[in-house]
DNA sequence: AGGCAATGTTGGCAATGTCAACTTCGCGAC
DNA sequence: GTCGCGAAGTTGACATTGCCAACATTGCCT
C-alpha cells in the first residue's frame, strides 16, 4: 500500500532527490568545475552509472540543481519588503550559497532542463514587483544583481568597504540607492 | 638571425602568447568549460605538454586571459564620459566577449596569475571615477556590471524588453538610471 | 505465478590534466 | 670554435571523468 505514484524507485529510497543532495554539497564544497557525477555515485553509494537513471546527462543534473535554487531564490524574498529588504534578501542568497548562485547565472544550462529552469528563473523575477513600470524593474534587479556578483567575487576593494561587512555594506549601498531611484 | 619562421622548429618564437591567443578563441567559440589545454595545444601545433612550459596549471592559462580582459575592459572605457556612456562600454564588452567577460568574474581564478588579475581589476575599478563618493561609486558599478550580467545570460524577458536590441535597451535603462543616480 | 519495464551494475572507451624522463636547441664561458 | 647547461619541446604514462552498451535485479500489474 502506500502506493504513492508508479514511479517510486525501490532498491534506494528516493535516489533521484539523494542525488540532488550530495551534489548541491559537493557544489557548494568543490565549486561548480570539480563537482564529477561519478564522485556524486560515489557519496550516494551507488554504482557510477546509476545517476544516468535520472539524469540525462551532467549537465542535466546542473540544470536541476540551478532550477531548485531559482525556486529557493524566489521563495527566499518573497516575503514583500522595499526595495532593501528584498534586495538584501537576494545579496545574502548569493553569499550563502556562492556555488550555487553562480551556477544559476552561468548560462551553462543546455538541454532538457533549461525550460523548467526558465520558468524558475521566470518566478523569481516575478517578486521585484510587476506592478512598477518596467525599466525601473530591470534598474533595480540589475542592481541588486550586481552587487551581489560583486560582492560575491570579492571585487569590492578596502577603499569602497570602509570597514563594513559585507551585510552592512550591502545595507547601506542598497539604501542609499532605493531612495534615488525612488523605490523605497 | 632573426630568421623567418622557415620550418617547424623545435623552439617556437613566441609561443606563449600563441597559446593565448588560441585560447581566447577556444574560450569564445565552445565556452570556458569546453576549453581543453591539450586542443590549445593542437591548434598551435605543439605537442600537448608544451603548455606546461608557460602556464603551470589549466588554471594559470585561465587567469592569465582573464587578467587580459580586465586590461581591455578598462581600457575600452578609459575614455571619460557620463554613466550612460562608461556604462555602456562595459555592458559592450560583456556582451561581445561573452565567455570571456563569465570567466573574468567566475571566481575560478586560482593559483599564481591571481595578483596579477587583481591589479587589472583595480585598474578597471578606477575608470569608474575615483572623485565620486565611495558609495556613489560601488552604486553605479554595482548597477553597470548586473545589467551586463542579466543581458549576458538571457534573463531579460520579453515584456521588460519590449521590443528593444541589448543596445538600446541597455542605453535606455542606463539613462533613467543615470538621472536617478545623479551621476550623469 | 509470471512477465516486464524501471532501476542499478559491471565493463569499456576516448578524452583530459598532470607528472616524469628524454631530446633538442640557443647562448654564453672558455 | 666548442662545449655544456638550462630552457623549451616531446613522448609516454596514469588516474579520473563523461558517457555508451550489455547484463542483472526487483517489485508492481495482470
Amino acid at each position: 500500500m502506500l502506493a504513492m505514484s508508479t514511479s517510486r524507485p525501490y532498491h534506494r529510497d528516493d535516489l533521484r532527490s539523494q542525488l540532488l543532495d550530495v551534489a548541491a554539497e559537493l557544489l557548494e564544497q568543490d565549486g561548480a568545475n570539480a563537482l564529477s557525477l561519478r564522485e556524486v555515485a560515489r557519496r550516494a553509494e551507488v554504482s557510477h552509472n546509476a545517476p544516468y537513471r535520472h539524469f540525462a546527462s551532467k549537465d542535466e543534473l546542473l540544470a536541476a540543481l540551478a532550477a531548485s535554487g531559482f525556486e529557493r531564490l524566489g521563495a527566499s524574498r518573497s516575503t514583500d519588503g522595499g526595495l532593501v529588504e528584498s534586495g538584501l534578501a537576494y545579496v545574502r542568497f548569493a553569499l550563502g550559497h556562492p556555488a550555487l548562485f553562480r551556477l544559476m547565472f552561468s548560462g551553462a544550462l543546455t538541454g532538457a532542463g533549461a525550460d523548467s529552469l526558465a520558468s524558475a528563473a521566470e518566478l523569481m523575477r516575478g517578486s521585484f514587483g510587476d506592478d512598477t513600470p518596467g525599466d525601473a524593474v530591470l534598474s533595480s534587479w540589475s542592481f541588486v544583481h550586481g552587487l551581489a556578483a560583486l560582492l560575491l567575487d570579492g571585487q569590492v576593494p578596502e577603499e569602497l568597504r570602509a570597514g563594513r561587512d559585507d551585510e552592512t555594506l550591502a545595507r547601506d549601498i542598497l539604501t542609499v540607492t532605493a531612495t534615488a531611484l525612488g523605490a523605497g
